[in-house]
DNA sequence: GAGTTAATTGAAATTTAATCTCAATTTCAA
DNA sequence: TTGAAATTGAGATTAAATTTCAATTAACTC
């Protein structure tokens, strides 16, 4: 269970699975998809359990340092997160006018990357690939 | 001269050049490389010109819709921009720690995304690539 | 269990980048 | 010169995220 791995890593940091992580861990495990802190917040809420804005702001950030979510990118409104556990890492296509978000992987863009970073003497973490266009539909029409 | 660009948009749009949109643009083009708003207000303040944090900003988001200075990232101190004219195409690697930002240009993973949209129907029109992670120097105290 | 220590919590305050407000000023065409 | 429209700047506002700190909770020792 993924909430081991979670249990493990605050252990190891002298740090206790209470129920307000529990409560915002299973929040973000309960689907898959992207998430904003805010709406993590009121949907916690939502489901009865308290937990403060803070502990929530504080739980993902210790999610993220254990590697079970990813802040995906940060938009004009905030951050973009998503549980990472199981799922292959990818990279997305955007429509510009549609919005549809297609996602892709590529073996070769990964390893040009890690040798780039060798070459920069960069240790690379994470990274963000995004294309933006025109997909199949969109594309036709111009 | 790439002012003249900046003037037609504006006069397309209505908007006029004033001393203070002169003051920004020439302050963002008069050295290459990263720049946050805060730094170039202060910048422009001590080179002497008149011109408010608030048309700093104003003048910074025209120039974006212009196409000659792109958003290239968010951190958490807020955005970077950077003058793209006569600039080539090229990503970024930026430190979790210092901020520092390192471009990179990597001709086979442009041929890779190429290839990519093509298999997927997808017209793409411009990419966003950044590697997060840190960089030599704080790569070294961890 | 009782006592001790350290971690945790939540409400509110704070921080900070960026935007907005609006009265005063400037620009420019007629 | 005049008037309509754009622009400016000082300060207020917004909003995401973090911090503060007193009160609470959990875990450990004896």
């Amino acid at each position: 269970m993924e909430i081991e791995i979670f249990r493990k890593f605050l252990s190891g940091r002298g740090l206790k699975l209470t129920n307000q992580r529990v409560a915002v861990f299973n929040e973000i495990f309960a689907f898959h998809g992207h998430f904003e802190p805010e709406r993590l917040y009121l949907k916690i809420k939502d489901s009865g359990t308290r937990a403060s804005r803070a502990s929530v702001y504080r739980t993902l950030n210790l999610l993220v340092e254990s590697g079970l979510v990813e802040k995906i990118t940060r938009t004009e409104k905030g951050n973009v997160y998503e549980h990472t556990y199981g799922h292959r890492h990818h990279d997305h296509m955007v429509c510009e006018v549609c919005d549809e978000i297609i996602e892709f992987y590529s073996e070769k863009i990964e390893n040009l990357q890690d040798e780039i970073c060798r070459k920069n003497n960069f240790r690379g973490v994470s990274h963000t690939l995004e294309i933006r266009g025109y997909c199949e539909k969109c594309g036709r029409q111009r």
